[in-house]
DNA sequence: AGCACGCCGACT
DNA sequence: GTCGGCGTGCTC
């Protein structure tokens, strides 16, 4: 064969091939780049370009219909193309739908499928050793070790020997120069082993098997279908899911298991290992760089048939994703509220569709979006109403502060130490909850009546005895207590106002000398390890009286727990926040469940000062469906999601001018102006406004709002120095079906 | 997101 | 005279 002469011009100049990279960057749009002779690239393929003056890994994207050709000047050519595997057909729809709907620029939304550097990176190849005849010429200690180490004559990796012998990796490598040692190509470390469908199949309740049979179907089906997997605490959910995720792995196709980060406890592995022999592959923030690079790779094959993982998870490139379950799906984690704001639940249900898999939405209370899915037939409801283990859900019972509340300094009610007492004589275990850590959350100055508040975002700053600090729970500012008022500087005047569970502590000690207590809190001294050291000791008994903080509203296990006591039930009503009720019923739904797992009956109190309140009803009578008629007609009324397309806009910036062009805009696209009302930072609703944005619009718009008409209102009247346009996500799940 | 460019204050 | 602060704007 001839080859062609590199230095004559062809005779048929080839036209210049030109594609779309997409960058992650907030950029708008992917860019063209000229792809260079001899290189074939395609939609998907992850390639590196120059931009400016450094170089960028990005993604060859489709070509919008009608795109506006750059100038061929400006065009550089691709610098090459990676060898990793592309992004299919299906997650390149899935990046471009978040882009679309949560109007954040498709760069953005690219780089949280690329972000991880192990997307780019090469499994290195792993290089074992092994002994051979020959000796070594120059003998010392630290070679014989080496010898000695490997006498048998197997395989082993090289620094797994350098290990072993207790020397460094460099006297290995000269064992290898000097022909003693053997280096040997290992395969690649699997990223993860095989579950295995049939390890231990459960005995299940029949509305567990029924439910299962449902899920079972559709995954074999291979088409997509969601379903909302609605069962008390106890129940066995996890059970009747993992029979989906067997079959799932039956055929070949992936689960991704998705999990608030919390949620996703050694206790949670450990029963997928029960169940398939094998732990799933984890993804969370705590997973090395190394390993999430395996998982990552593996996921991409379609070698890592099953993934756990938090929120980011939902990115991973997926070679064939057949099944994703959400479990605890109305846990406000899922939400993302920085960089591209969106609903990890709402996106799985997304990212279900375009792959054609099953999706469950898992949880013993449904957020209202997804209830009224449910009822409204969108997600299809599989009912687990009874408690696995035959014991009861606890009987709540309210505590009427107003009547029958502790004296003046106290918070626990006599009731409530009464019921503590006749529980800890019965050998059970009682839960104290109160979800404010630290000793008191407001310092008050007895002479001027100053409150200490922190100085860079004005909110109390809480007392940590232990810590002998005020420390601020929004921003993380801290100091020592102060002797004297920072105002008036009278000494001995500041008093601690409130409990949190440093105080209530005190106070369980002093009610109950005899008994064991542990503060179980996120910022339990010691850290992980500690935290796991503690429920462990409390699941052997160890404890009598656990004090706890939302820590312990999730995940783990508290077999021997009889009762729980929530001390300040009120907490988080009462605000503006249109989510406060559906919270409080969840938060306070599942510390209750808690209580007798195991064979005991379980009881929990509330301590409230309005037990007339709607969310107090329905807990008390054990009403869910009360609670969520109420929730929902409440929204339908008022515009809120999931009844409105969006509730609020964002504007981060600082410009004073952005409120009023966005008030403009509003009006000039809403056909609903009367319903728009633009409210500054004092008026919104408290938990509306977090952090650092300026301006907040709420626009409770009809559905039938235009956000596109929106956009380009006000971009066209935006004055020109300002700050991006974000939307919030809560949002109207109807679409995503 | 970076990185350059640019336009004003305190140094060798 | 220059070094360097970060405000603005561009990158195919």
């Amino acid at each position: 064969m001839l080859s062609p002469d590199a230095d004559s011009p062809p005779l048929f100049p080839a036209p210049v091939r030109v594609v779309d990279v997409l960058l992650p960057l907030a950029l708008g749009a992917a860019y063209s780049y000229r792809v260079p002779d001899g290189m074939e690239v395609a939609p998907g393929d992850i390639v590196v370009v120059p931009l400016g003056t450094r170089n960028m890994l990005g993604c060859v994207w489709p070509r919008p219909e009608k795109a506006t050709p750059v100038d061929p000047a400006k065009l550089k050519p691709i610098q090459r193309r990676c060898e990793v595997a592309p992004l299919n057909a299906r997650m390149i729809a899935f990046i471009q739908w978040i882009a679309d709907y949560t109007v954040t620029p498709p760069g953005m939304v690219l780089r949280l499928a690329l972000r991880h550097d192990e997307s780019a990176g090469v499994a290195r190849e792993r290089v074992g050793v092994r002994l051979t005849d020959h000796r070594p010429a120059r003998r010392t200690t630290a070679r014989e070790k080496v010898v000695a180490a490997l006498a048998d004559g197997l395989v082993r990796a090289k620094s797994e020997a350098a290990k072993e012998a207790g020397v460094s990796p460099s006297v290995v490598d000269g064992l290898i120069d000097d022909g003693v040692l053997e280096t040997v190509v290992l395969p690649p470390e699997p990223a993860a082993e095989t579950p295995d469908p049939d390890h231990a199949a459960p005995d299940l309740l029949p509305a567990q098997a029924e439910a299962a049979a449902r899920l079972v179907d559709s995954v074999k089906s291979g088409s997509f279908q969601p379903f909302l997997i609605d069962g008390v605490t106890g129940s066995g959910k996890t059970e009747t899911y993992f029979e989906a995720v067997a079959q799932a792995i039956r055929q070949g196709r992936q689960t991704l298991i998705l999990m608030p980060e919390i949620a996703l406890t050694q206790a949670f592995l450990d029963r997928f290992a029960r169940r398939f022999g094998v732990r799933p592959a984890e993804w969370h923030s705590a997973v090395s760089t190394k390993r999430r690079g395996r998982v990552f790779r593996g996921v991409a094959s379609g070698e890592v048939a099953v993934v756990a993982g938090a929120r980011s998870a939902l990115f991973l490139p997926f070679r064939d994703l057949g099944l994703i379950l959400v479990d605890e799906e109305h846990d406000a984690a899922y939400k993302q509220e920085d960089g591209v704001h969106y609903h990890a639940r709402d996106m799985a249900v997304v990212r279900a569709r375009l792959e054609g898999a099953t999706i469950a939405l898992v949880s013993a209370t449904p957020s209202i979006e997804t209830e009224v899915n449910a009822r409204r037939g969108r997600y299809t409801r599989l009912a687990l109403p009874e408690r696995f283990a035959g014991t009861k859900v606890p009987r709540l019972e309210p505590i009427d502060l107003r009547r029958e509340g502790p004296p003046r300094g106290q918070w626990i009610a006599p009731r409530l130490a009464r019921e503590m007492q006749s529980t800890i004589e019965a050998g059970g275990q009682a839960l104290l909850f109160l979800n404010r850590r630290g000793y008191a959350p407001l310092t008050l100055c007895r002479a001027c009546g100053h409150r200490i508040k922190c100085p860079s975002c004005s909110s109390w700053l809480v007392e940590h005895r232990f810590r002998r600090r005020l420390e601020c729970h929004q921003c993380g500012y801290a100091m020592p207590v102060p002797h004297e008022c920072p105002n008036c500087h009278e000494p001995n005047a500041l008093i601690p106002c409130g409990p949190g569970v440093e105080r209530l502590h005190e106070e369980a000690a002093k009610l109950f000398p005899e008994a064991r207590l542990q503060v179980l809190s996120s910022d339990l001294a010691g850290g992980v390890e500690r935290l796991r050291a503690e429920l462990k000791a409390i699941e052997d008994g160890e404890v009598d009286i656990i004090i706890g903080t939302q820590l312990v509203a999730k995940g783990h296990n508290f077999p021997g727990l009889a009762m729980v006591g929530v001390i300040d039930a009120d907490v988080g009503l009462g605000h503006g926040d249109p989510r406060a009720a559906e919270r409080t019923f969840q938060l306070l739904h599942q510390v209750a469940g808690r209580a007798g797992r195991h064979e005991v009956e379980g009881r929990a109190f509330l301590q409230t000062y309005m037990p007339e309140h709607p969310v107090m009803q329905a807990l008390v009578a054990g009403d869910r469906d009360a609670f969520y008629d109420r929730e929902i007609a409440i929204r339908e009324e008022a515009h809120l999601p999931p009844f409105a397309r969006f509730c609020a806009l964002i504007i981060s910036g600082t410009d004073p001018h952005a409120a009023q062009a966005h008030a403009r805009a509003l009006a000039a696209c809403s056909p609903f102006t009367d319903k728009v009302r633009v409210l500054g930072p004092a008026e919104a609703p408290l938990a509306l406004i977090r952090g650092r944005h300026r301006y907040r619009l709420l626009a409770r718009g009809e559905r039938s709002f235009d956000l596109s008409a929106y956009v380009r209102a006000w971009m066209a009247g935006a004055p020109r120095a300002t700050g991006s346009l974000r939307v919030d996500i809560d949002i109207d799940p109807q679409s995503f079906v």
